[in-house]
DNA sequence: CGTATACATATCGTCTAACGATACGTCATG
DNA sequence: CATGACGTATCGTTAGACGATATGTATACG
């Protein structure tokens, strides 16, 4: 009993929380994923090849995203050679589930005095 | 020029967010540290004696918290060898900051239907 | 009194994952 | 035809999470 498939109730890791997020918006391949996330945290995450394709490996083990078409496929013939990912009803969940674990420590942060100064 | 004591801008793990917001509480020793996180996280997050100890060296040389009195110092004379943490004015600052960031993540996820579903 | 248990800190070894470098390939532009 | 953006993949290094183990004190219990 080496090989545990996917613990569902261990915390994700942000890089990977932001990977699905990205999926979230709709099917992606890879390289629209790493350009979502930079965009959208503004430089802060950036996503090297090593942990953005390693964690969309890990996801697909774990059966949170599976691989499939592009929601917006263009009529183009073949662009390159891209791997479009979606999030599965697991994934979906998980998400969910890790949002509201993220919900959570905002909450009892903004139940400190000293905290809720600098957050709106 | 290989040690870089501290890169304000990296993400922090959640392990450290979940200390840091122990620690916003008010000073407290490293095991009261791991009871207040389980407790607040309904036993989701377990720090182990590794995780906890190293992660306080940690913050300590990078100059978010640091060691001192207890806010409720007991007239005790000495209960054992505990050791009390509080934040440093930096510690704060990182704080407020990283939570600044989970907040724009749950911003961003409520702006999708298929997510706010399962948030509140 | 002795021993079991909760409290409290510390270190070690292992394993996972993040990360940057590198590589390979396609496509568009000049 | 070379340069650079796009796109995926793997490798080596390192940081950090994690559990096991060690050590010690205070307290409850029989």
């Amino acid at each position: 009993m080496r090989k545990r498939a996917e613990d569902p109730r261990k915390p994700l890791s942000l890089p990977v929380i932001h990977i699905l997020l990205a999926l979230a918006e709709g099917a992606r391949h890879g390289y629209a994923i790493k350009q979502d996330v930079e965009e959208r945290t503004g430089g802060a995450i950036r996503l090297g090849p090593g942990t953005l394709y390693e964690a969309i490996q890990r996801l697909l083990d774990g059966g949170l995203i599976e691989e499939g078409a592009a929601d917006d496929e263009p009529a183009n013939g073949q662009v390159a050679q891209r791997r479009y990912y979606a999030l599965t009803a697991r994934g979906w969940d998980v998400l969910r589930e890790e949002l509201r674990r993220l919900g959570a420590i905002l909450d009892h942060a903004r139940a400190n005095p000293r905290l809720r100064k600098g957050l709106v």
